[in-house]
Order: structure tokens, then C-alpha cells, then sequence
DNA sequence: TTTGTTTGTCTAAAACCCGAACTAATTCTA
DNA sequence: TAGAATTAGTTCGGGTTTTAGACAAACAAA
């Protein structure tokens, strides 16, 4: 692939040159800590060129040399790896509770993971702006610190977003049309990084294909939400947004319900579970804080654990609903995978078994169970964010690193 | 895009010229005839690099002059346009009832549309392949004769077909397990060309991406199907199979129904339409031939267009429940439109008010109508089975031209 | 110590795209 | 009607990139 300059997908020789640099960065990681030669045997590149490219990724710092094998016979191979110490993705997550900021090195270990409370909810807009630059600030200034580069950043909103960085709307934050992308690049002034805003469902799916349990997995699709349910897809081994972004309300699948149908979301949304399971509790779940949301889970897992049968019986229909919402969604895409992810996770031992079951018994063919749970913790939106960005490297948009970050932002600023 | 090697996604020198001369092709189609300086400046690629991609395509008979522009100023310009005499892409389609062969020019005009009854589902997976063989060697015979290359060949079946060419599951040819592609080819002894098999909707719906009336959207459902119901998926211009080829299973959706739940195509199938507007005929319809749903179909059309109210309140019933299913996949892939194709367009006058008054009602955000019927007849799978090869060809994939078809035959039997 | 094996680099060549200069063919203008 | 202006397309030299083959380097085994 290539596909780099913005022309209707004209190629340039230097094209070539980016996407094989790619490709060896790509190799690295997958194949672990391997030598020219093994790059050159797994990729068909020209020993030379392999030669030639590693030396243009280790000046650029992207690769390291490990030491040299021992004990084989022949000459020495130097062992390349992901250089992690020299650079950092930055993920960030705005929502209703919490600001949650994650970095990750090139190889995707974790730098730093941050979490603060921030009443998104009941801010506007603008505060809020002001509050993620400068936690931005804050986690740039660190990892700078550290004598990493920042390759980029992405941030995950709870709602719908353009291509482009507007967040058209976010219901749990109170925004419409808020032009998030633009204004954090106005305050940062020029961060001398790409930024990028993003669905927290499409950037924990995401964060799925690069840490999760079924990493590199192409086909995939992440549950998640609180009052609303909304899914990440993943398919050919790309995020699909739909035609205007519009993709995975998975929450508005018809399902049957009493008298008639209901949107999916208003019987197995996480707030309507947890209203279906605990219907003693009178409490408004309308506008649930995550907090509250949390509880409730918690007191679920804790009713269900504890072998309460109604509470057992409400979590198995819960659960059928659910099944009957992913079914819908194994048939229409085939994914490898359905994943279970935000506060789904936590109910996953009860739903799982359910949800497996149906689709195994509507035909469904599977040597594995489709079905599983996210691994990952409630940081998933975040480190999708930061994968995103090293997604982008591995594309072969590689980091400019001939001219300091600090140069380039007065040049950014220019042709605003 | 590159990627035309087979390794990892390496990229050659090579690959930029066949990524170029891709582009100019498409440029050419896309903007009409235009000269070697309009297509410099609208595909950003240096003139000289036109010249010389112009000049290798003419050679190959790809492209060809059509004169030059007059009362112009300036030297006039040679008009560039798809040489469409030299050339030709075959698709086939085999079902039930009859065999169809079409054949287009590059540009995508018709060169021939054959077809002949065939009683697919009564005749064993030999005889087909026997009848299908025949049917391909008089179209490619016919090509020739007019001094065209044939580019390749693409066969739609009506069922699941593997990437590799087997038919999984074929129900309506009594089919399981055939390795299609591997006996035509065999049967072929060395086509010469590119051979495919591939799914009827799936075909169908790069139909409409090319040929129909909102060609070049690049995100597409297109619905079909007899006794079951099919969705061809395009998202982001290309075809999606999902992970094991049995994406856009839309019968399997379900919908609420009497006494609780049903798959979508046991409400909403042709058949399923036809018996619940006409219950009086009691004919089995699990095995109806198309011949006999077309009867039905025209007397349906027939008894609607009279203004029947007892016809037009069923239809109103069933297109309801197949709304319900169309919101269903809107709501999941976020398409641009959702073409009723093969036998659904027939009744799409009673069909799509329905269905985008459903849409509209449940919040779809639509400029346009987003449910539309399809204007290409039933010959859409085998119009998008010979579009699949223009695809590939404006991919960069060009036609071998350097060898005479025969001789490249003994080459392709060899590795075999 | 010699031989064989593996690794990585050097060199020359081929393919490709690009910018600048140049030729070509027409309309416009005086 | 002759020259200027304009647009189209080609020629030429230069730069980038990959590649095959030769070669040097470094080690184990014999």
C-alpha cells in the first residue's frame, strides 16, 4: 500500500521508500528482535535495501541495535528492536466523570497512565478545552522530558464525531457541533504533532486489534456505553465510520420486547441491564454519572457472585436481549469476534455463556466462541487513541525528525 | 494504493509505474475524454509522466485517441478515451432456473448479454461445470472473433463462496463443498485470463457501484434473494465478506413477529412477501423456481397497480417488517443508500415509502432518500461479476499484453 | 589453521518520476 | 498578414529507489 501524497492516490518513488520503511517497522514488531537478514527473508526486500532502510529508521531513532546472536554458526546478526525509548503516542479520554490520559513507546509499552476526575457533564465546552490542553501540556512536558518525541495524539469523545474533528454530538457532555479538533490545535498553538478526535467506541476497538487478548485479529466488534450502547468496527482490518460516521449504533437495533419492539439500548444498555436487574433501585438512570454506573455494577456482580437467584434469572433475559443485538451484528458483518468491552467487561461471566449459546445454537459456525471480554480495562478509549497513532506510523507516516517539535509549531501556526 | 506484490506489502519501483497507470485509467473514465494536460492537472502527476504513461496505455489498447480540440486557443489537445474495441470483461451468473453471460468494454459499455435456461438445481456440479465451460468458450470465441483480449472472468453463484474459488454452500443448486473455480479453470485447460467466483450480491452491489444509478458511492447495501434474503456490503468502496465470507446475511436478522421473533427473510423474502400477499396460492414455496416467482411478482404488481386494497395493505405489512430490518443494517453500517435490487426492485413502488418513512421517522439523517431501487435488471450479478474485472484493471492489475492469450495458456497449466 | 556459513555492505545498473527547457500548433491582435 | 500569446506535448538531465552480484566480516566446526 501506498497511497501517501493527497493527489487522487498518485504514486511517487518516495512512496515506495515510506511504505517499506513501514513494512520493516511492521516486521519488527511482529517478528520480535530479528537481525537484516531475518527482515530481508521475512518481507522479500533486497538485503540491501532492508540495510538501507534500517539505517534510515535507526538515525530517525525508531529502531535500536539489541547486541549481536551468539553461539551460530556464521557471522554475528545484529538484533534490531522497536526503539521505545525515543518517542511516545498520547491517548486521551473526555467523558462525563473523568479525563484519562495513557502514552504508549513505539513498541506500545505503557509510559505513563494518568486518570482525573473532571466533571465533563456539567462544563462547557470551552472549560473543558481548557482543562485537556493543559493536561495535554502536562503529559507533552513529561514525556519530552523523558527525551521521548511525541508521535501524536488522539482523543476519545463519548459521542459522534467528524472526520475532520467536530464533535457533532455528544450527548453525555451536553455538546452539539463543537469544533473540539480545532480549538485544543488553537490552544496547544501549534502542537507540532498531529492530533486527531475520535469515538471512544471506535478507538477501544482499536486498542483491541493492537493489546487486546485477539490482537491483529482483522474483523472485530467492541461493545461498550453506559445509558446509550454503541460499537467499534473493525473490518478488513480497518475502522469503518460509515457513510457520515453514523456506523455501529449497535444500540438501535429493534429487538422484540414487550408489546411490540424496542431499541436494543433500552434493554441491554448497561443502565438498563442494571435497571432490569436492580429494580428496587429508584434512582433516576437517565442521568447516571459513571460513578453511579459503577456501583451498580459492582452490586450486580456482587448479587450474582453471591448466587442470588433473581438476580441470576434478570442477568440470563438481560442477557438474551443482548444475544439476540449480537446475533444481529454477527450476521450483517461476520466478525471474528464480538468483544464485550466498557462496563460490559465486568458482567461478561454471566452474558457470555448466554450470548455464546445463541449464536452457537442459530448457526453461527465458530471453533472458538465469538463472544469474549475485553481484557483491557476502562483505559481501552485512551490507548485506542494512542494505537491510533502508532497505526499511523506504521502506515509509514513516520515522525518528521529532521526539524525540532518546538520549530515546527510557529510553522503549523502559519497557514491557520 | 500499491500493493500489488504478494510479500507483506512490499512495495517495488515497479508498483509506482502500475499505481500510475492506474490512476490515468480512472482518470480517463471519470472525467470523459480529456488530454495528456488535463489529466496532468487533475491527478497532480507531472506532464512528461502522463506522456509516458499515455503512451505505454496506448500501446497497451487501453487507451486511444479520438482527435483533437478546435477553436481552442493554444495547440489543440489529443482527447484521450478508454479504447473500448479492444477489449472485453466477462461475467457469468448460474442459479436456479438459467445461466447468463454478459460482457462489457473497458469503459463499461455492453458488448454482449446472452441467456439460456439451465436447470441449475437439477443437475449435478459436473454437468454444470460442463454447461458453464461450453457457455464461457462461445462468449470468449465470440470476443476474439471481434479482436478483443479478454480481460477476465468473474462467475456469480447464489451462495457462499470461499476467496479461493469453492462453493461452500450453495442451497438452491443443491451445492456443498465444490470447488468451483479449480474445475472451470481445469475444464478451461488454462483460461488465459483471470478467473473468479464470487457471491450474487456480492457481485450485485459492485453492479450498482459502477453501473447504477448512484454509481461511485462509495458505501452500499444492496438486498436481494429469492426464498432467503442476501446483502451485498460496500463499505468504503470495496467489498466486505467478513471474516468467514458470510457477512450480510440479512435473512438472519430478526424481527418481531407473532408470538415473538423470526429471521427477516421468513417475513420479508420475495417468497415470504409473495405468500403473505398471496395466501390463496398454496403452492410450496420453499422450492419455488424463479420462473414461478416471477409469475408471482407480476401478479402482485399486477393486482397493486389496480389499487387491490387487500394486496396493498399485505404489502404495506411486509414492507413494514422489511423496514424494520433495512433500519437495522442502516443503523449498524451507516450506508449511503440501500438498493432494493433483483426481484425487490419490482416492487419497490409499494416497498420504499415504507421503508424511508421508517427511516426518517427513526432519526436516520438523509439529504435523500436512502432507500432506493435498483435500475439494473436481473442482470446485475453478472454485470458485477465482469465489473469486478474492470475493478481489477483500474486497480493496476492490467492485462498481460505482451503475450498472445494461447500461449499464456500452456504457462498457466503448468504450475498446476 | 582451514573451511564453511551467515551477515551485512559496496557497486553498478535499471526503473521511475520530476522540473526545466524546448518544440509545436493554434488563436489573438494590431 | 506577421508577430505575440497561449496551450500541448516531448526531450533531456537529475534525483530517488530497488535490485543482483560481488565482497568483506565474523564466527563455528573440522
Amino acid at each position: 500500500m501506498i497511497g501517501r501524497t493527497r493527489d487522487p492516490n498518485k504514486a511517487e518513488v518516495g512512496d515506495v521508500r515510506a511504505t517499506n520503511l513501514a513494512v520493516v517497522l511492521r516486521c519488527v514488531r511482529e517478528q520480535g528482535p530479528c537481525s537484516r537478514a531475518d527482515i530481508a527473508a521475512a518481507t522479500g526486500l533486497n538485503k540491501t535495501t532492508v540495510s538501507s532502510l534500517v539505517s534510515e529508521l535507526l538515525r530517525r531513532r525508531l529502531l535500536r541495535e539489541t547486541g549481536t546472536t551468539e553461539n551460530r554458526v556464521g557471522r554475528p546478526a545484529i538484533m534490531l528492536a522497536l526503539d521505545g525509548a525515543s518517542s511516545a503516542a498520547i491517548g486521551i479520554e473526555v467523558n462525563a466523570d473523568y479525563l484519562t490520559a495513557v502514552a504508549v513507546d513505539l513498541a506500545g509499552r505503557p509510559v505513563l497512565s494518568w486518570r482525573r476526575a473532571f466533571p465533563g457533564n456539567t462544563v462547557s465546552p470551552a472549560r473543558t478545552v481548557t482543562a485537556v490542553t493543559a493536561l495535554i501540556r502536562r503529559v507533552v512536558t513529561r514525556i519530552e522530558h523523558d527525551g521521548r518525541q511525541v508521535l501524536g495524539l488522539g482523543v476519545a469523545l463519548p459521542g459522534l464525531v467528524d472526520p475532520d474533528g467536530r464533535a457533532r454530538l455528544v450527548p453525555s457532555l451536553n455538546w452539539r457541533n463543537v469544533d473540539f479538533a480545532a480549538e485544543l490545535v488553537d490552544a496547544l498553538r501549534g502542537p507540532g504533532f498531529p492530533v486527531e478526535i475520535g469515538n471512544d467506541a471506535n478507538y477501544a476497538v482499536l486498542a483491541e486489534h493492537r493489546f487486546g487478548e485477539h490482537a491483529g485479529t482483522r474483523d472485530l466488534v467492541y461493545l461498550t456505553g453506559g445509558t446509550s450502547l454503541g460499537a467499534g468496527l473493525l473490518v478488513d482490518g480497518s475502522l469503518r465510520r460509515g457513510h457520515s460516521g453514523y456506523s455501529g449504533e449497535a444500540g438501535h437495533i429493534p429487538v422484540p420486547a414487550p408489546g411490540g419492539t424496542a431499541p436494543l439500548e433500552t434493554v441491554a444498555s448497561i443502565t438498563a441491564i442494571a435497571r432490569r436487574v436492580l429494580p428496587d433501585d429508584t434512582r433516576d438512570d437517565e442521568h447516571l454519572s459513571l460513578a453511579e454506573i459503577e456501583l451498580r455494577i459492582d452490586e450486580i456482580v456482587a448479587r450474582a457472585r453471591a448466587g442470588d437467584p433473581t438476580t441470576l434469572t434478570r442477568l440470563h433475559d438481560a442477557a438474551k436481549d443482548l444475544a439476540t443485538g449480537i446475533f444481529t451484528l454477527v450476521s450483517v458483518l461476520d466478525p471474528a469476534r464480538v468483544i464485550l468491552g466498557g462496563y460490559y467487561a465486568e458482567l461478561a461471566p454471566w452474558l457470555l455463556p448466554v450470548v455464546n449459546d445463541l449464536l452457537d445454537t442459530r448457526g453461527i459456525p465458530a471453533d472458538e466462541p465469538i463472544a469474549v471480554a475485553s481484557t483491557l480495562s476502562l483505559d481501552a478509549p485512551a490507548l485506542g487513541a494512542a494505537a491510533r497513532v502508532l497505526d499511523a506510523v506504521e502506515q509509514g507516516r513516520l515522525p518528521d525528525n529532521t526539524t525540532p517539535a518546538r520549530a515546527l509549531a510557529a510553522a503549523a501556526r502559519a497557514p491557520r
